[in-house]
RNA sequence: GGGCCCGUAGUCUAGUCUGGCAGGACUCCAGCUUGGGGUGCUGGCAACCUGAGUUCAAAUCUCAGCGGGCCCA
């Protein structure tokens, strides 16, 4: 008998999240269906249940940018060497790990390509032929499409893989200030989304210098943390100032009947926000997805019996009718497997509702919720039901972001010295300093503690403190640990 | 960039040290049975990562390659 119920076990988790949190990860993102490794090393195979993830993320954000103004184009995924150089820091930045295409077929191509890594030559190369006076300013164009780093060493499922998919929205302003304004609007639907939809509380800012984006004037970011105390880099905006337009001459004439270099935005969330999305919610029996994201919101389980088989899938199927003009439903009817193999299947892949309908329900007009994050039961009405679901499911989204927000905060420490850094980020912890700004400080948690700084707070003072580090005079508050 | 570990059926694994018919469990397929937390029975399909070397004989030893995982920079 233990032996079986060992045995049974490995069909199913078999590492705990506190345990091994890679182990973990790993198995949650192959037995939830989510992706796998690909025949092509370091490339990754997004199965349909994680593909449907990333559309409704997808979805989200898409309609979010086109209220904002934007419009959806695409742009070629090779680049001719040449433009990548165009910008020096730029090229510095991304070809150590750029795709090199050097033949078509079997000839050898007179000029070099890359694979995109990231889209602004090629994109900045062909605005500037199109780019001519301020009325057409600003362009609010965003690019879905997937982008190419190699990485040999190190994969990991969503979160480091040498192709991924985003977004890269490249607009185009005639002022600083227009230029500021739409990096910090960006910034601000990123935060809804990853806050009020993947329920992943973020803290935002700039990053340093030797952090930003190669060739930006300064980048924002939105930091998430993860379990095991390191932080994973949600999303981007960046300034990139006039840096590209004087590199591929993208000028207009303004108003004042000036020819003018533009100012330019770049911005992307990639399917790196998923990896965060399993290692924040999920637990040891599987993932865990909050309602709004959720391919599945609720599955339907109906416990059948020889006798009562035919009603009680009736009534499922009556229930899933009602309730799917409202809500994603599965019906599970399948008769191969048991109830308890599928609650067992369905917590794995983290729908967040479960609903249970049997002979006794039916008797009493009632069927049997429980929810994924807490395994509450909650038994529901029938003239109730739509009403109670919405409610819960609302419930689990706060839930979740409660939690993680709680662990955040629980999670970031002060630190004044150097030694207090080390100290937390050795906890693996956050540590919060005041800092004067001077990279040789940031280079000195580097060595003694091998953790980066995240990021600057822009809505945070650092009032009269001094550098946690050097001791001059602090100017912001800067966030340590380390990174995914 | 440096180091470590691992590749046996769709999955997990025994066998590797000490070379000699590759065994089990789960999945899957056919059928019966069962069903409120991973049902039981019967039968069936199915594997040594690739290449070279050593040997009468290689999953096993050697080398190279490919792939996966982990740690450190």
């Amino acid at each position: 008998m233990e032996n079986r119920a060992k045995e049974v076990k490995e069909q199913g988790m078999t590492v705990k999240k506190s345990d091994d949190l890679s182990e973990w990860y790993n198995e949650v993102v192959v037995k939830a269906e989510l992706a796998d490794h690909s025949g092509a090393k370091g490339f990754m195979f997004i199965r349909p249940y994680g593909y449907a993830v990333w559309e409704n993320i997808q979805g989200i954000l898409d309609s979010k940018l086109k209220k904002l103004g934007h419009k959806n184009a695409y742009s070629p995924a090779l680049i001719p060497e040449r433009l990548l150089s165009k910008e020096a820091e730029h090229v510095k930045g991304f070809a150590p790990e750029a795709y090199v295409v050097t033949h078509a077929g079997s000839e050898k191509l007179a000029e070099r390509y890359v694979l995109r890594p990231t889209s602004e030559t090629i994109i900045y190369e062909s605005y500037a032929k199109w780019i001519r006076s301020h009325r057409q300013l600003p362009l609010l164009w965003n690019f879905w499409n997937s982008v190419f780093r190699a990485e040999i060493k190190m994969t990991k499922l969503f979160l480091r893989t040498s192709e991924f998919l985003w977004q890269e929205g490249h607009t185009v302003h005639a002022t600083e200030e227009d230029c500021d304004r739409e990096v910090m609007l960006i910034l601000d639907a990123y935060r809804d989304l990853i806050e009020n939809y993947l329920a992943i509380p973020v803290v935002s800012g700039k990053k340093s210098e030797r952090e930003k984006f190669a060739g930006a004037l300064y980048t924002t970011t939105l930091e998430a943390l993860m379990p095991d105390g390191r932080a994973l880099q949600m999303g981007t905006s960046h300034n990139l100032g006039q840096n590209f337009s004087k590199a591929f001459s993208i000028t207009f004439l303004d108003a004042d009947k000036q020819r003018k270099h533009a100012w330019q935005a770049s911005w992307g969330v990639s399917t790196r926000m998923i990896g965060a999305l399993i290692m924040v919610h999920g637990d040891d029996k599987g993932l865990i997805l909050p309602p709004r994201i959720a391919p599945v919101q609720i599955v339907i389980i109906p416990i059948l019996f020889e006798k009562s088989k035919d009603a009680v899938l009736k009534k499922a199927k009556e229930m899933k009718k009602a309730l799917e003009s409202s809500f994603r439903v599965e019906l599970d009817d399948r008769e191969d497997y048991t109830p308890g193999w599928k609650f067992n299947e369905h917590e794995l892949r983290g729908v967040p509702l479960r609903i249970e309908i049997g002979p006794k329900d039916i008797e009493k007009n009632q069927a049997v919720a429980v929810r994924r994050d807490t395994s509450e039961k909650i038994v529901l009405r029938e003239n109730l039901m739509e009403k109670e679901i919405k409610k819960l499911l609302e419930e689990i989204q706060k839930g979740l972001y409660a939690k993680a927000k709680n662990f955040l905060e629980q999670n970031v420490k002060n630190a004044s010295d150097l030694e207090e850094v080390s100290k937390h980020i050795g906890k693996r912890m956050v540590a919060r300093v005041n800092w004067c700004g001077d990279g040789k400080c940031e280079e000195a948690v580097k060595e003694k503690a091998a953790a980066t700084l995240r990021v600057i707070r822009f809505d945070e003072t650092a009032g009269n403190s001094r550098c946690f580090c050097c001791g001059k005079k602090a100017l912001h508050v800067a966030y340590f640990s380390k990174a995914y």
